[in-house]
DNA sequence: ACCAAAATTGCAACAAAGTTGCAATAAATG
DNA sequence: CATTTATTGCAACTTTGTTGCAATTTTGGT
C-alpha cells in the first residue's frame, strides 16, 4: 500500500504513534465522500480483528488532534468525518454545511458558499454566539 | 388549574384524546424556556406515576401532530421542545436557530431574524435542499 | 538488533437511551 | 352507563457507548 507511507507520515506530523488500527480507520475515513457511523466503519474493517472499543478510542483520539469531527445524526448516534475539502483543496476545519439525505440518511460535510451571510438569532437576548452548524435536508446526488 | 382547560381544547383541536399524562407532558414542556430531553421530562413528573414508555410514547404523538419537535442533543439524545413562538407571537413550525449552551448545555430554540440570507452549499453538486437547521453554540443568558 | 517506558489494544462487564409485545385501564360516543 | 377504541404500565430486550484492567505494541535510546 502506497497510502500507508502517507498515512504514517500524517499521523507522525499530529504527534501521534502509528497503529494498524489508525492507519485502519484513517483509510476508511479518506475512502468515505459521507460521514460514517462507529458501526459503519467496524463493518469497513472486518476481517482485521479491530474491537469496539479500540474503534471508539481511536476516533476520540482522531477529534482530540482535530483530524476528526463528529455530527449527531438524526437516528441519536454520532457519525464520524474528515474535514471536508474546499473549492481550494484546503482543509475546513471551522464552519460547514452537514447535508442530511431524507431518503439514504447519509450526511455529507460541505463547504458553505456564502460565508459572509450568516442568519443571526433576534440580538439583544444576551445570546453569545461562538460557533455554528448548518444542517441542510434534502435529497443527494446518489438518490436522484 | 386553570392552565388545564386551555390545554383540554387544545388537545381536542388537535384531534388527540385529553389525557391526564399528555395534559401532564403538554404543561411542563409549555413551562419551559428549553428544549427538555425524556429524563428531564420524567423527573419533572414525579409523583405522578408517569411510565417511561408511556413518555415515548406520548412526546412521539405530539410530534406526529405537529405539536413538538426534537432536536439531537450534543450528548447524543433527543431533546424535545414546543415550536417556538417569534415577535408577533406566532408559531414558527418551520426553520429556526437552536441555540446550545456550551456551559449549561441548555438549548434553546430561536426564530432567526434574517430569513432572507441563508448561507447555501455549492449548488451545482446536484443536493436538493429541502429544509435546514441552524444550530448556534455559544453561552446563553442564563451563563453569564 | 534489543531493552525499557509509555501508550495502545482487547476483553468482560456495565450503563444509558430507547423499543416491542401484551394485558390492563381509561376516554369518547351514543 | 355500556361499548368501542385508544392509551397506559410492565417486563424483557436492543443498541450505543463506557469503564477497569491486564496483555500487547510502539518508540527512542543503547
Ligand atoms: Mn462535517
Ligand atoms: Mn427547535
Ligand atoms: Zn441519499
Ligand atoms: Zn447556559
Amino acid at each position: 500500500m502506497i497510502r500507508n507511507e502517507q498515512y504514517h507520515q500524517f499521523l507522525r506530523q499530529c504527534g501521534l504513534k502509528v497503529t494498524s488500527t489508525r492507519l485502519l480507520v484513517l483509510d476508511v475515513l479518506m475512502s468515505s465522500s459521507t460521514a460514517l457511523s462507529h458501526g459503519d466503519i467496524l463493518g469497513k474493517t472486518r476481517g482485521s480483528r479491530l474491537d469496539k472499543v479500540t474503534l471508539y478510542r481511536t476516533l476520540d483520539t482522531f477529534i482530540r488532534h482535530g483530524i476528526v469531527h463528529k455530527v449527531a445524526s438524526e437516528d441519536r448516534n454520532w457519525l464520524y468525518a474528515l474535514h471536508p475539502i474546499d473549492r481550494n483543496n484546503s482543509v475546513v476545519r471551522g464552519d460547514h454545511a452537514h447535508f442530511i439525505c431524507d431518503h439514504c440518511e447519509r450526511i455529507y460535510c460541505l463547504p458553505l458558499q456564502t460565508r459572509n451571510s450568516m442568519p443571526a438569532p433576534e440580538s439583544e437576548e444576551g445570546f453569545i454566539v461562538r460557533a455554528h452548524e448548518f444542517r441542510l435536508h434534502g435529497i443527494c446526488p446518489q438518490c436522484h
